[in-house]
RNA sequence: GCCGGAUUAGCUCAGCUGGUAGAGCGGCUGAUUUGUAAUCAGUAGGUCGGGGGUUCGAGUCCCUCAUCCGGCACCA
């Protein structure tokens, strides 16, 4: 307003195509825009001053590199989402008075905003809910930052009732401004940046659930309301992502485990699984590969009891640290626990007899069942159960060899994801937590000799700080699947405590006693787990080798049975796992029936075939037929169905 | 464990404000002998998740428990 009283200040805005303009007075983004005609008014969301995202309306006040963001600026589309909360927000607080709000950010793929309010939202406020939320959007409410005092902005919010807002204002460190945005009638705190308008949100979004949720994030807290939604810059993008859902609903583990015959689940036995014969030859096959490997990679297979006496997990510091999550069995006087974990077995084996220096590193795996007392929440098809195997081990080796063994084991890692058909794997790396065991000194050459081989591994690691275990540093190994959904999986923990509680030793060069290291690793995390994560990834449509039903040998009319027979004969002496379908069905039944339990190959025999030695191959999934000899079809199979690293 | 929703035939689901259960697929039986994603006809099948209550009467309303689903918290 008395921009004529301020000093003539030339403030010069390069733009990202290099041109650069020169304003004497503060200039907004939307200025920017209209200078640049009005296309750029029409487009403009935002802008990026040097590199950080700003209000279209936010005054420039000095030198600064300033592009428009625009609907294709990969950070618009959060924007978007977070004015999505926002509209919600208001759209909430207007059909239901006395309803306070939290929080609502952006998150991936949509939004949510948490509320405080008495009365329970139901699925059938979201239709109304979003109805309002058009209604903000018509109109067309201008959205403008405000810089409040931080007391008088307390004041306000306490004096409306917004009582988890004035928390969150008093909890702001002292230096940070305290921006409210007004949008229409309505006013929230907010560090934005956000859109000029509600109506710039556009109508692409759609809520999608209720759920609760506790304020900030703790379960002493209060619980709050959440609504979650979804918002994109066009529709196009909104029904695409909705159709990626019914995708990855299609493919959920637990519909294709009923519709392929592999397993079930029942209450009597909640959170573990009723393995059916499909399920078990799957786990099997797995399980048969997994040993293969580790045989190659110099690991010996042990096996531990289930239940063991409560003396030994106290001595193992599990009965302190753990107790509640295990199952516990009395017998006479005696307090019995199912294994949570299989280490202190472990090193129960390694104690007997004397252990060399010589005998390092030695690595004892067991595909151990282990039972851990979920709370009933947590529990989720194969993913989360209270009875899993683990693809476990431990590796009892010196502080010297904690490199090379690392690197070993993150090679044989890759090669198995590669083997299962992943290619993505990211890498975290969690280290020294506050509360920790070991000296810094012991820390500083476990986390070394950790990084040392990640590096050597090739591996890029992300760093997760403070949240390695309490006995050592952790690597975890997190996979993304085809429809890019990460899962974490694989670990590696170096453990310098259990050794030492359960006092493995092992006689060095030196004559003396020292105590090893323990490595403890997974693979596949647990079989349940990862044949859950197998399925969604391959939905249901198995690599041949890993198919429970490998072929199924199907006629065109019974004429082709006693021939369909001995197809079958031939390939079950090849070890292919092989059915008949001799029944009096039309082929095109058939094929449908089998493509969609997922059956890898189909062989078709007629009269033809029959005549000639043949066999049809269908591939799943493929529409063309190939007619070769048996002998050959079988040899081709055979060589599929051993798998990869076989040799 | 917490919040919300759900639980009806093997599966997917319908069943309005209370009047003693329905469809499609699947199953079974029969006919059909068929060339690459559903041949036709007939037929059986349910203590409506368990328990309690209200009512002349409950799949429907209320209470309670269990399980499942979606989140949250948890995942040493």
């Amino acid at each position: 307003m008395d921009q004529a009283a301020s000093a003539p200040q030339t403030i010069s805005i390069r733009l990202p195509d290099g041109r650069t303009l020169a304003y004497d007075h503060p200039v907004t983004g939307a200025d920017l825009a209209a200078d640049l005609g009005p296309h750029w008014t029409r487009v403009a969301l935002a802008v990026r001053v040097d590199g950080a995202m700003k209000d279209l309306l936010l005054p420039i006040e000095a030198d600064a590199t300033v592009s428009l963001v625009t609907a294709d600026d990969p950070g618009a589309v959060e924007l978007l989402r977070h004015d999505a909360a926002h509209v919600m927000a208001e759209a909430v607080q207007e059909l239901y008075p006395g309803t306070q709000v939290t929080i609502g950010p952006a998150i991936e793929n949509g939004f949510y905003y948490d509320f405080a309010r008495t009365e329970p939202f139901t699925p059938e406020d979201l239709p109304r809910i979003e109805e309002k939320m058009r209604e903000i959007v018509d109109r067309d409410e201008p959205i403008r930052r405000e810089v409040w005092d931080r007391d008088a902005a307390i004041l306000h919010f306490k004096s409306i009732g917004e009582h988890y807002k004035a928390e969150i204002i008093e909890d702001l460190p002292a230096d940070e401004p305290i921006s409210v945005y007004r949008q229409g009638e309505w006013l929230d705190l907010c560090r934005g940046p956000h859109l000029a308008s509600t109506a710039r949100l556009g109508k692409a979004f759609k809520l999608m659930k209720v759920a609760g949720a506790y304020w900030r994030g703790d379960s002493r807290n209060a619980q709050l309301q959440r609504i979650y939604g979804t918002a994109w810059a066009s529709k196009k993008q909104l029904d695409a992502y909705l159709t990626m859902l019914e995708e990855a609903e299609k493919r959920d583990h637990r519909r294709l485990g009923r519709e392929m015959n592999l397993f079930h689940l029942q209450e009597e036995a909640a959170g573990a699984v009723f393995w059916h014969p499909l399920g078990w030859t799957l786990y099997r096959t797995l399980q048969a590969y997994m040993r293969r490997r580790l045989e190659a990679e110099g690991y010996v297979e042990v096996n531990t009891p289930q239940l063991i006496d409560r003396t030994l997990w106290e001595r193992s510091g599990h009965w302190e640290k753990f107790r509640e999550h295990m199952f516990t069995a009395a017998a006479e006087e005696k307090i019995l626990a199912l294994k949570p974990m299989n280490c202190p077995g472990h090193v129960q084996i390694f104690r007997q007899g004397i252990k060399s220096y010589r005998d390092l590193p030695l690595r004892m795996a067991e595909f151990g069942c282990c039972h851990r007392n979920e709370p009933s929440g947590a529990l989720h098809g194969l993913m989360r159960v209270r009875a899993f195997t683990q693809d476990d081990a431990h590796i009892f080796c010196t502080e010297d060899q904690i490199t090379s063994e690392t690197l070993a084991f993150c090679d044989l890692l890759q090669s198995i994801y590669r083997d299962l058909g992943f290619t993505e794997v990211v890498v975290k790396f969690s280290d020294r937590p506050a509360k920790r065991a070991g000296s810094d000194a012991t820390w500083d050459k476990a986390e070394g000799a950790l990084r040392e081989a990640t590096e050597a591994a090739g591996l890029e690691t992300k760093l997760n700080p403070g949240e390695g275990a309490f006995y050592g540093p952790k690597l975890e190994f997190v996979l993304r699947d085809a429809i890019g959904r990460d899962w974490q999986l694989g670990t590696l923990q170096v453990d310098f405590v259990l050794p030492e509680r359960l006092e493995a030793n092992y006689v060095g060069e030196d004559g003396e006693k020292h105590r090893p290291v323990m490595l403890h690793r997974a693979i596949l995390g647990s079989f349940e787990r990862f044949i859950g994560v197998l399925i969604e990834h391959h939905a249901g449509r198995l690599p041949f080798w890993l198919a429970p039903l490998q072929v199924v040998v199907a006629t065109i009319t019974n004429q082709a049975d006693a021939y369909a027979v001995q197809v079958l004969a031939a390939l079950r002496a090849a070890g292919i796992r092989a059915e008949t379908d001799l029944r009096n069905e039309k082929i095109n039944f058939k094929v449908r029936e089998h493509s969609l339990a997922k059956v890898p190959v189909l062989l078709v025999v007629g009269a033809r075939e029959q005549e000639e030695g043949t066999v049809a191959i269908r591939r799943l999934g493929g529409k063309a037929q190939e007619v070769v000899a048996l002998a050959e079809a079988i040899a081709k199979l055979t060589m599929e169905s051993l798998g990869p690293s076989a040799t």
